[in-house]
DNA sequence: ACCTGTATCAAACATCTGTTTGATAGACAA
DNA sequence: TTGTCTATCAAACAGATGTTTGATACAGGT
């Protein structure tokens, strides 16, 4: 069995035996996000983290049971430094009080900052791939990632919405235009291939990455 | 015996052995959909279909076959019938000499057009789904579809879009815009178990589609 | 009639899949 | 030492997967 070291996960563990799970979590993150679950195999994982094939059953009881050990994996990860709101170091007294122009251009930093987050740093960011891939499928993946994670920066987001568009929070307007400015961000990044097909990049460089801050639909009507 | 079930399908088969290849197609797109490619095997596809195991290799050559197909099953049907801007009835003359508040007004009635006919009729619209799966993905699928159907129907809302915002059809942030005001329909599709979650909502309800309609973002600066 | 190409079918094939087994070595304590 | 617990390893297992095979039936042309 293993200890209670579960709370920090952001950097490699000490003991030996930490290592080997750690390895196989971050495999698990790579080739699920770039691949897909399903098309994932477990010789692929333990290949690609350089461990033992029995050791996926061993630390984490099986493939399902690493597919939900990932999530909390990565709901540690973002909660610790999570992208968009959390970046902004706000809370809800904050926005309470802010002026719609301060609320939209606060919105608009957290949206070019995730996007940059996501988008830039060599190859596509494989986290935040799987993480989209699992809210898109259902299921108890994706319930268990709203509950830890996106439940709370969702309010936020909402926050900031009502005081932009000058509407109340529990407007269901609101919180439908909230998950409309998170969905031009994660969508540019999960259908990738298809928009630099759209835009004719090759890839997101520093300078298109700029660009599409600036494009993010965001205004007061 | 069983020709008017598929009403509301392009066309419906004539020959015998064109009804197999029908049906193993419109198999393929409802599992593929809901899913996934990876997760679905030949045998799923042939007891959905009601066919013999060894079909879908003889009528497509096997499973990545059948792929491809499907691609172009659905670039046929969204050609004759495609979301969205086709059903404005608009060429690029017209969107010329629009005033912006026409092409935006357009441009809404475009989002909530195939918002509506994707989110409405029951389920989820498997169709629909599928295709964003292999957006997504990328690779050879992606490409395809993008020639075949996505690269017309995105120059018209190039179009409208810089009619919209009074910026030239060449400006990439005109382009990022097209992309990002897509982004919000189909986000509301494929992220759907999230968006509900967000929402608090069940399912898709008429209301729900309507307010939804009036939640997208797409304002002038 | 005969021949030919097409389509369907049950069965089998070779491989891949997730999982389990039993052996082995190291760490630590009595 | 001995015993016990932990972790790793190679090997094997049972089932699933995509594909192929060979037989069969049917339709149209000669």
């Amino acid at each position: 069995m293993s200890d209670q070291t579960d709370q920090d996960a952001a950097q490699p563990p000490e003991a030996a035996s930490e290592q080997t799970k750690y390895a196989i979590l971050e495999a698990a993150i790579k080739l699920f996000g770039a691949k897909g679950f399903e098309a994932t195999t477990v010789r692929d994982l333990i290949t690609e983290a350089d461990v033992n094939l029995a050791a996926v059953n061993y630390h984490f009881g099986g493939k399902d049971g690493l597919r939900m050990a990932v999530i909390d994996h990565l709901a540690t990860q973002f909660r610790q430094k999570g992208p968009g709101v959390a970046l902004a170091g706000l809370d809800q007294a904050e926005i309470g009080i802010m002026s719609p122009e301060k609320a939209r251009e606060t919105l608009r930093f957290i949206m070019k900052t995730s996007f940059k987050m996501a988008a830039s740093g060599g190859g596509p960011d494989l986290r935040a791939r799987y993480i989209q891939r699992e809210l898109i499928q259902g299921g108890e993946p994706t319930e268990r990632f709203f509950e830890k994670v996106f439940s709370f920066q969702f309010n936020l987001m909402v926050q900031l919405v009502a005081r932009a568009t000058e509407r109340a929070v529990d407007d269901e307007i609101t919180r439908v235009r909230a998950i409309n400015l998170i969905a031009q961000s994660v969508f540019l990044n999960l259908a990738r291939p298809l928009v630099l097909l759209a835009l004719g990049w090759d890839e997101y460089t520093p300078e298109n990455v700029d660009l599409v801050g600036d494009a993010f639909w965001l205004h007061h009507e």
